[in-house]
DNA sequence: AAGGACGTCAACCGCGGTCAG
DNA sequence: TCTGACCGCGGTTGACGTCCT
C-alpha cells in the first residue's frame, strides 16, 4: 500500500527559507493561527510543504524562543534530563521552555556529547567508560534502581510534555501570537526526593523498590494521615519492601506541589562536584581544542569513586534545581 | 593563498502514534 | 475494528563557516 507523501512534492521549494517566506508565514499565523499545517502553505501563499512550515515556525519564527549561547544551568539541565530520558529531545525541551528540541539536539551532538566523552563518560549510558562493566553488586543494584526510576520518570514526562504541547496548540490555534501565554512551568521532580528518601533509608537492607500508581481520582478523597487528596491529583506509591512512600502530584499548574506524605527521610549528602567537573572541562575546553591534551591525565583518572556518584550527582542536581531553578 | 578537514546548525526524511470517518 | 490522513519526533543530511596544514 505504502504511505502517501505528506504533500505534493512537485513545484515546492526546499532548502533555506527566504525573508519573504518567513514574512508570509509569520503574517498568516499571526492572523489565523497555524490550524492545519497541511493546508497552511496554500492559504499563506507559500510554495512549501506543510511540514517545512511547521518546522520553520517551531524552530525559528515562534516568538517565545530563546536563541544564543546555552548557559551552564541549561547545559546541566540537558545533561540531567538526557541521563533520565535519553534522546527524547522534545521531552527535554519542555523543561527548557524557550529552547527548541532541534536546538537542544544539535547542542548535545556538537558540544555536550563530546564534553562528556572527554570526561571519560559514555554519553549514551552516562557511565564512566573505564568501569562500565565492573559495578559491585550494590552499585549495579543502585544502577538498576535508577534505571527503574528513569523509566517511570520518562513515562511521566512524556505525558507532561503532551499536556504542554496541547496547551500551546490551543493558545496558538485560537488566538494571535500576542495572546500566547508563557509556557507553564513543568512538574517539579519531587518524586526524586521521595525516591532518595526511600533509597537512603534502606540501602543496608536489600533494597527492592517498586513504583506503583495508586489511583487517579476524579473527586477529593481522604488519604492516610488525614490528608485530603484533591480532585485532579495523582497519587503514587514507592514501595521498597520496608516502607511505602506515598506522594501526590497535581495534574494542573502551578505544580510545585508534590507532597511526600509518609516516609520522607533524611537525604544523604551526595558528592558535590559534577558542576565543577563541567565547569572545569568547559574551562579546559579551549586549551584542548587547540591541540593540547593537557587534561587527558585528569580525564583518565576520573575515578571509579566519582563514577559511582555520577548518578547521585545527577539526582542531586535535579533535586537542587527543582527548588532553585525556574526550570523546575 | 589554497584547499582539505572539521564543526555547526537549519532543514529534510521517514517512521510511529493518534484520531476521525 | 479498520483505514488513511495528519502530526510530531528523532535521525540524518547538506550548506556554510572556520580552522588547519
Amino acid at each position: 500500500m505504502g504511505r502517501s507523501p505528506c504533500c505534493e512534492k512537485v513545484g515546492l521549494k526546499k532548502g533555506p527559507w527566504t525573508p519573504e517566506d518567513d514574512q508570509k508565514l509569520l503574517a498568516y499565523i499571526e492572523e489565523h493561527g497555524h490550524g492545519s499545517w497541511r493546508s497552511l502553505p496554500a492559504k499563506a501563499g507559500l510554495q512549501r510543504c506543510g511540514k517545512s512550515c511547521r518546522l520553520r515556525w517551531t524552530n525559528n519564527l515562534r516568538p517565545d524562543i530563546k536563541r544564543g549561547k546555552f548557559s551552564l544551568q541549561e547545559e546541566q539541565t540537558i545533561i540531567q534530563l538526557h541521563a533520565l530520558l535519553g534522546n527524547r529531545w522534545s521531552a527535554i525541551a519542555t523543561h527548557l521552555s524557550k529552547r527548541t528540541d532541534n536546538e537542544i539536539k544539535n547542542y548535545w551532538n556538537t558540544h555536550l556529547k563530546k564534553r562528556l566523552t572527554k570526561m571519560g563518560i559514555d554519553p549514551v549510558t552516562h557511565k564512566s567508560k573505564t568501569d562500565a562493566f565492573s559495578f559491585t553488586d550494590g552499585q549495579s543494584k543502585t544502577a538498576a534502581n535508577l534505571s527503574h526510576m528513569a523509566q517511570w520518570e520518562t513515562a511521566r514526562l512524556e505525558a507532561e510534555a503532551r499536556l504542554v504541547r496541547e496547551s500551546k496548540l490551543k493558545s496558538i490555534s485560537f488566538g494571535s501570537s500576542s495572546a500566547i501565554p508563557p509556557a507553564a512551568p513543568p512538574l517539579c521532580l519531587d518524586v526524586l526526593k521521595a525516591w532518595q528518601g526511600g533509597l537512603s533509608k534502606s540501602t543496608k537492607g536489600g533494597f527492592n523498590p517498586d513504583l506503583e500508581f495508586v489511583d487517579n481520582p476524579t473527586s477529593a478523597v481522604e488519604c492516610e494521615g488525614g490528608m485530603v487528596k484533591e480532585e485532579g491529583e495523582e497519587e503514587w506509591k514507592v514501595t521498597n519492601g520496608i516502607q511505602d512512600v506515598i506522594f501526590t502530584i497535581e495534574s494542573s499548574w502551578p505544580l510545585d506541589s508534590g507532597k511526600v506524605e509518609t516516609g520522607q527521610v533524611e537525604v544523604s549528602n551526595f558528592m558535590d562536584g559534577f558542576s565543577d567537573q563541567l565547569l572545569s572541562n568547559a574551562d579546559h575546553q579551549n586549551e584542548s581544542d587547540k591541540g593540547g591534551d593537557s587534561d587527558n591525565g585528569r580525564e583518565e583518572v576520573f575515578s571509579n569513586e566519582k563514577n559511582e556518584s555520577y548518578w547521585n550527582n545527577i539526582l542531586n542536581l535535579v533535586k537542587s534545581s527543582s527548588s532553585d531553578s525556574p526550570v523546575f
